[in-house]
DNA sequence: TGTGGTTTCC
């Protein structure tokens, strides 16, 4: 045959770890082998590199420990192999010890060590590396310093980030993504959009991981319209073909509400776990929940493996839908697949016991929380006042508070309902103000518990009073609330003003007119009962499945209207 | 031999 030299083996052997040619790779190794080549450091490092592309954390080290001599190049190739199997201790101890053996580190090998430590969340070793690039004027190496932005931006500020951003002379794509996606898991949404304008009057167009990183500030700022044009960007460029393009799509989409869409993008593209996922969390949350169900089974049948974000989908859907025998039964299959416990599913698993009035069980789960959040505590108050134990609730608020968490402004909405469950105005207006206190700005929903309070105990007049006196404009919950206590009372006329502004707020909401519909209806004011409906049927309203806050008893509940 | 990316509870 023709004989290996070492030259052709390091040209071949990059290519199979690029490739994900394993079986190639492997055989090349055993050819160097029976050469005797594999003393070569050149070749070695390649070696080490290419399992290190493989995953292949052993066979990788097993190659660099019998290397008889190594150069940095053979301690960066056994750091990146580290960081890509996501083996971060094994990243600083690797750095650690070439140091200790006089390798001089160098830009590469900060390049890789820097993501571990944002992985590792070590920001002052991260300050340390920083100090010593620019000691080593290595600093101003690109993939040193879009390190140090990225590594600032998620540990220390995002301040720091933006001064070594500025101090780039040339940034490149990354450079700009590690800075706008920061921007935007930070919430500075608006900032972020600014950039991407920024770059392409830079000269850097925005790639797949640009838009990516944009995408969820579209849902957040309920932006459809961006995230329709970043959509319509995609398809231009042909990024639309990208996984991680058609999965944030996915999920921008149905955060916005609009699942047909989401769902379009879904059945036009490849798909994997996130792609389900993305889309099972979208309806779950949607009046559409009964489908993430359908998709839940799909899943499997996809031959996909259920994850932790699956099972939380499957649940919060079955507690929306109050379809608790099978939340139950989806709770025995993620005990079954499940092995770790993960603190947001049990919190899903207790707003389904709690939900469904199956408190005792809810409280067992609560107790056995190891590391129970406020979420965790707000949910547990939350289910308490919703079955109208509403002093168990008060308790837990106490017991929460001593325990030192630091509860939000989710508590006070809890604590607030179970006022209002008990009808306890007094007590409801205390709270009120105490959250004021505690430096936390009553927001939407607050306002929605205090005139669903003063509502139900027939204080219409001083609703509509604290309504008019918001400092913002009311939403949708504001107004549903209102128009559930006019339903309580009968007052059509505050019930008609409700209206107007519900049906401005959210016109495809077919609750709202039905709930109207059905007072005039029962006050026997039929043409005016008609005319909503014709406002309805010009409106083009579909009776979706929706969810619809109305009083049963002496309880608030949500409830499924029309045909879900 | 290197940097930036999608789904997570009330």
């Amino acid at each position: 045959g023709v004989p290996v030299s070492v030259a052709s083996l390091v040209s071949v052997v990059p290519a199979c770890g690029v490739e994900q040619e394993q079986g190639f790779g492997l055989a090349l190794h055993g050819l160097a082998l029976k050469a005797g080549l594999d003393s070569v450091v050149n070749l070695g490092n390649a070696l080490v590199d290419m399992y290190g592309k493989f995953c292949q954390v052993e066979a990788s080290m097993q190659v660099f420990e019998v290397m008889p001599e190594r150069n940095e190049v053979s301690w960066n190739s056994a750091i990146g192999c580290f960081l890509n199997s996501g083996l971060y201790g094994d990243v600083l101890a690797m750095f650690r010890e070439m140091s200790e053996r006089g390798v001089m580190p160098g830009s590469i090998t900060l390049s890789s060590l820097l993501p571990a430590l944002v992985e590792l969340g070590y920001f002052d070793l991260g300050r340390e590396v920083h100090g010593y690039s620019i000691k080593r004027a290595i600093d101003s190496d690109i993939f040193v310093a879009n390190s140090l932005v990225d590594m600032y931006a998620k540990l220390g500020s995002l301040e720091k980030a933006c001064t070594v951003f500025e101090k780039i002379e040339v940034p490149n794509v990354v450079s700009w993504n590690a800075m706008i996606a920061n921007l935007v898991q930070n919430g500075a949404e608006t900032e972020a959009f600014r950039l991407v304008i920024k770059m392409q009057k830079d000269g850097e167009q925005p790639n797949s991981i640009t838009l990516v990183n944009v995408l969820p500030a579209c849902s957040r700022m309920s932006s459809l319209k961006t995230g329709k044009q970043i959509h319509a960007w995609s398809i231009r460029t042909g990024l639309i073909f990208d996984l991680f393009i058609s999965n944030a799509l996915i999920d921008m989409y149905a955060k916005c509400g609009q699942l047909s869409l989401a769902q379009n993008i879904f059945d036009l593209s490849e798909k994997d776990d996130v792609s389900y996922n993305a889309l099972l969390l979208g309806y779950s949350q949607s009046p559409w929940s009964f489908e993430s169900l359908n998709l839940f089974k799909e899943i499997r049948s996809a031959g996909i493996e259920y994850d932790a974000i699956s099972f939380m989908g499957a649940l919060t859907a079955c507690t929306n839908l109050c379809a608790f025998k099978q939340g139950k039964e989806i709770h025995g299959v993620l005990v079954r697949r499940l092995q770790s416990n993960h603190p947001f599913l049990a919190n899903s698993l207790l707003g389904l016991y709690t939900k469904g009035g199956m408190l005792d069980t809810a409280t067992k789960i609560f107790n056995r929380i190891t590391e129970k959040d406020v979420a965790s505590w707000n949910t547990m108050i939350m289910g308490y006042g919703m079955h109208g134990q509403i002093d168990v609730a008060f308790h837990l608020f106490d017991l929460m508070k001593d325990d030192g968490v630091d509860y939000d402004h989710v508590s006070y909405i809890a604590v607030l309902s179970a006022c209002s469950h008990g009808g306890l105005v007094e007590k409801g207006k205390e709270y009120f103000s105490q959250m004021r206190a505690q430096n936390l700005e009553p927001q939407q929903m607050h306002y929605a518990c205090m005139v669903d309070l003063l509502g139900r105990t027939g204080q219409l007049t001083e609703s509509v009073e604290l309504i008019q006196d918001m400092p913002f404009h009311a939403n949708s919950d504001v107004w549903g609330a209102l128009l559930g206590a006019c339903r309580i009372h009968g007052n059509i006329e505050v019930a008609q003003y409700a209206a107007e502004h519900l049906f401005e707020l959210k016109p495809e909401h077919s609750g709202y007119y039905t709930l109207l519909i059905n007072m005039y209806a029962e006050a026997g004011r039929w043409n005016e009962a008609n005319k909503i409906r014709k406002l309805m049927k010009s409106r083009k309203v579909q009776k979706n499945p929706a969810y619809s806050w109305v009083q049963s008893g002496n309880k608030l509940q949500a409830f499924l209207v029309g045909n879900g």
